[in-house]
Order: C-alpha cells, then sequence, then structure tokens
DNA sequence: GTCTATAAACCGATAGAC
DNA sequence: GTCTATCGGTTTATAGAC
C-alpha cells in the first residue's frame, strides 16, 4: 500500500532527529510513529548510521552543493542565508555535528567535504571581491583564511551556540551574525552595497 | 583499602571520556578501569550525567571562574591561554558540549553560567582597554558584544572544528585565533604591545 | 563501602511466515 | 516488502551477603 517506504522513514527520522535529538530516537521510535514494524525499518537500513547517511546523501547543501561560488556581494548574502536555512532544516545534524563524527567515518569524510568544498568557494569568492574593490586587501598572510575559518565555523555551531544565550537576540540570525564578521573586511564601496542588501 | 573511591571513579571517567568519547565509555568501563565493580559505581553515581556534572563542579574553569577579568592586553592573552588549555584538559566536555546540554538540564545550566560569566568579564577587559587606549571604540552598537561572542563561539567549539581540516595548521591554537578576531580590534599601541607578548 | 549476582529494560539485528 | 517473534548483547539499576 505505501509507496516509498524507504523515504517515509528517511524523512520521520529527520523530524524525530530535529525533535528529540539524536541518542534518544531509537530504530523503535522511527517505526512506531511511522506505524510500520521495526524489522521493516532494519530491512531498510541495518544501522542507524545509514539513516543519517541517506539523510545526508538526500539533502544536497550538506553533501556537495552544486551552487558555483558568490561572485558578488548580493550572491555572498544569498549564500549566508542559504548556509542559515541549512542549518536549520537539519537542526539535529547540526547539534550532534561533533558526535556524528566520531560515530562513522563515512560521515566525517562528508564533513570534511562540506568544510572543503566552502573553503574553496569562499577564497574564490574573497579573490573575486577583492579585484573588484569590494573588499580590502589582507592585513597579514592568512587573514582571508582566517576569516572564512571563522565564518565556517560559527555556522556549524551557530544552533546550539543560540541556546546559551538566555536572551534571543533579534539581531540572532547566522546571516547578521557573518555580515558583522566581514565588516572590517569591507572597502567603503562594500560598505553601501551591504547596507543597501540588508536594508531591502 | 581505597581511599577516595568517588575521587577516583571521577578521575578515571574523565580520562576515559577524554580517550574514547563519552558515548563509547560505560559504567562498567569505568568499574573495569579501576578493578572495582560496578556496583560501587552505581553505588556513588545513579546515572552517568551525575559523574559529568560531579566532574564540572570539581574543576572552576568549567563552571564558576573565581579569576577576575582581565586587565591588560598581556592579562587577556593569559586568559585566551587558559581558555584554550581548559578545552584541552576537558576535550570530551567540548566535543559533547551541545549532546550534554541535551542530556542534563543540570549541565544545560552549568554551560549558560560559564558563557555568561566569560560575556561579563570579557565585557569588562573591552570597557578597560577601550580607556586605555589599547583598543578603538565601536564601529557599531553591539560591535563589542559580536566579537566576544564569536571568541566565545570558537573557544568552546574549536577541538572538533580543527578535525575538520585535513593540514594542521602551526598557527592552529586557540590562542592564535583568538588574537586573529580581535586583530581589527586594536589600536596601533594596542597592534605593537600585542606583538610584543606573542614574540615572547 | 564494597562486593556478587541478577533483575529489568532496551537496543540492534535476524529468521521465517505471509 | 512487510510482518511477527525472538535472539544476543548491552545498559542501568537493585538486592543482599560481607
Amino acid at each position: 500500500m505505501r509507496r516509498n517506504t524507504k523515504k517515509e522513514i528517511i524523512d520521520m527520522a529527520k523530524q524525530l532527529f530535529n525533535e528529540r535529538g539524536f541518542n534518544s530516537v531509537s530504530i523503535r521510535d522511527i517505526a512506531d510513529a511511522l506505524g510500520i514494524s521495526n524489522g521493516n525499518v532494519t530491512y531498510h537500513f541495518n544501522k542507524k548510521e545509514e539513516i543519517i547517511e541517506a539523510i545526508l546523501e538526500e539533502n544536497a547543501n550538506l553533501d556537495t552543493k552544486p551552487t558555483e561560488a558568490p561572485k558578488s556581494l548580493a550572491e555572498l548574502d544569498a549564500f549566508f542565508l542559504d548556509m542559515q536555512q541549512t542549518v536549520q532544516e537539519n537542526a539535529f545534524y547540526f547539534w550532534h555535528h561533533a558526535q556524528l563524527s566520531q560515530l562513522s567515518p563515512n560521515i566525517r569524510e562528508k564533513q570534511k567535504l562540506r568544510y572543503d568544498l566552502n573553503v574553496r568557494m569562499l577564497n574564490e569568492t574573497f579573490n573575486k571581491l577583492k579585484s573588484d574593490g569590494l573588499i580590502r586587501s589582507e592585513c597579514y598572510t592568512g587573514e582571508y583564511k582566517r576569516i572564512i575559518d571563522t565564518l565556517l565555523l560559527s555556522n556549524i555551531y551557530w544552533m546550539p551556540f543560540c541556546t546559551l544565550k538566555d536572551s534571543l537576540d533579534s539581531e540572532g540570525t547566522y546571516q547578521t551574525h557573518a555580515w558583522s564578521i566581514m565588516y572590517y573586511l569591507l572597502s567603503d564601496i562594500g560598505h553601501r552595497q551591504v547596507s543597501q542588501i540588508l536594508d531591502k
């Protein structure tokens, strides 16, 4: 009767992981929530990790991102927004980012891939923005790399970090935070452009 | 025969958590490693979380820090170094920072306390440094707060993030990273002082 | 306090009928 | 593909002797 049980398992798992946290959800929980047997779930996925890997493969944003490197400040803003939404839609994945890397070498590889890809893309972006006069040159060797690392580190752990602050900032989105990290890098022209983008 | 079993359990637990990761270590493992029964461990700690809470209470750096706010750039450097060492010595705690906050409301409270305390201290530090002319004024409202958040977020998740980079940077310490975040804030005098401090 | 022994619960995984 | 039933392993937690 069911169309695609595998897909339903993936979707339900993702939902439950986001709601209750990865460690509190067993294969049985997923089966119960779908009204199927846990033997059925095991039939489709041998291990709990495999469900996560399936979620990652389903979601291109977490794995290989076909998007090209942003080539303007407006595109960079869209890039930040996209990163923010990816984190929100896959909350459990980023909440348990460190744990999952310990759990499965496969997941660990995917995390590294995502990091490497983002570093390469942002590097390209920074070089382009620099030649367009929108950001200034490096003050010291490796400064761009430092800023990119800060951007990516903040992105991955943004959600759990936000729950540490009791007051929910109205300015508490990753997107805003990313621009505040970029602030010092912008040239005068860059500043004006970003103000325009964010005012909209 | 044993002097202080409770203390030994705490120490061994901390060691094993750091070595193998929190989720891979059971109460039995701790008991076996100490050569005592698991019933004995259960006698002292009812739940696994209680062991962690005991570790946190034992380690002042993770909880209430009696240190005063740094009042100079040299003191701030020592502060960064201290934060770095705290992360290294309690690796498991920061690796599983997000997971542990989901596990126990008690731990969650302690994490918030540490964050709040650090925010308050660094706020005091920044104000002092500004009045001493070592850092510049805020470019926009809340800029100091943004930088403090970036410093603290990077601190908490520094270790798991570093394992994402395949190349182990020689400049890969948190202390160095923290100064690179502070870079734009320093005045000319501040810059010279920091160069001196780091050259030693 | 510490031990042994064991209960009670839960987990992932498998076998076999349909 | 899906189910039911169950196995084997692990975990926390308890009961009772010393």
